[in-house]
DNA sequence: CGGGTCTTTGAAATAGATCAAAGGAAGTGG
DNA sequence: CCACTTCCTTTGATCTATTTCAAAGACCCG
């Protein structure tokens, strides 16, 4: 299943019938106030899984971010699957675990960090999810970001205003670069971990 | 096990060893940063599952409100029940799925929800826990906080202060009546209900 | 090269936090 | 049974981080 660059293909409250496993490109969840503030809950891209987070009907919308490629498993497949194959069903439960445990992560960041603390805790997010060789110790990093800064604000619980305004003070202070709005290197990992952590 | 009130039995970040399910009392899990701001992540009672947010460590700390008495499965005779018992497994997984659901609903109301949303959001769940006849249609509902504010600005992502202007002006408004601290009474759950969606 | 979209920057407004103090409830010991 | 203390909550006044409103700049794509 190819989802083209923006399209929805998960309503928020609709009948959860499948499964979905991220193939290639990347996937946007969020969930709407009827006046339209959305919240991002995630982003999902190559090997994660989508619609744990759903019993009979999906608890969030998916939209593809940039173009996505995905497998569609209906519940009753899986159900089959997990039949023949029990451990795909510890699989599963592990897999909910861990996004269990990110979620707490970013209830504190949400409700606690400031504007600063999310970005930098966003940063350092992007960077755990390169290939470990790229940056351990590192003394720079380097990532493009794939979505629009409107996504980073539904991420992080902001504005897109201030977003862009912490993203300039880091800029301006040194501890990043910034080319052509995609591109980031992070000059000093070590502060921005701080940042994020709420320590300076 | 018996955990006396205000007592901590989870250390965030202690390696993972058991299970717990709460057999009576109340629960309160949180993660702290470390200058001491403090997120609750989630209250737990009669019935429910501990330690699904947690892979080799808590990622969470807990502690009782209220004398606590829980079970405490190590993980290795967690291991050996599912073994036995396939069904469990599932069970445990929908359990996760459950809470993964009611998370995305706290991240929009940390990430997006204003003072009053969140308290109207926060009543509207404590109704929900009541039995279900109780409030059916009823045009007032009843009952006790079994928290002092600071779990609830904790909670929500809030000060004491704010709380508690907000159930103030909700007192003021006629929607809500507050009896000694504790006892709260709906009087407009139709009203709560919309402020909480954000639809007033 | 021009129009549209996204981002950055600036100025003003505001929701909620912080600081400060008064009010209430609950327990303690005389 | 009543001061007295302590802790928690409420209320008030002020402050500030972030939002909102507005406009200018950058980038993209035909």
């Amino acid at each position: 299943m190819t989802v083209p660059d923006g399209r929805s293909f998960i309503e928020e409250g609709s009948p959860a019938h499948d499964f979905f496993v991220v193939t290639d490109g990347r996937v946007k969840l969020f969930t709407l106030l009827p006046d339209g503030r959305r919240q991002i809950t995630g982003f999902a891209e190559g090997g994660d899984f989508l619609g744990l987070a759903a019993s009979t009907s999906y608890a969030f919308g998916a939209e593809a971010l940039g173009t996505a490629v995905l497998c569609r498993f209906p519940h009753a497949s899986m159900q089959r699957l997990t039949d023949r194959f029990p451990n795909l069903e510890h699989r599963l439960r592990q897999e909910a675990s861990r996004e269990l445990s990110l979620m707490q992560a970013r209830l504190t960041l949400l409700g606690r960090k400031t504007a600063r603390e999310r970005l930098a805790t966003f940063l350092m997010e992007r960077i755990h999810l390169l290939a470990p060789p790229c940056h351990a110790n590192a003394s720079q990093v380097e990532f493009d970001l794939p979505m629009p800064r409107t996504d980073i604000a539904d991420y992080l619980g902001l504005t897109i205003e201030t977003v862009s305004r912490v993203l300039s003070a880091f800029k301006r202070e040194g501890l990043i670069n910034i080319r052509g709005i995609t591109h980031i290197t992070i000059m000093q990992p070590e502060r921005i971990s701080a940042i994020a952590e709420g320590l300076e």
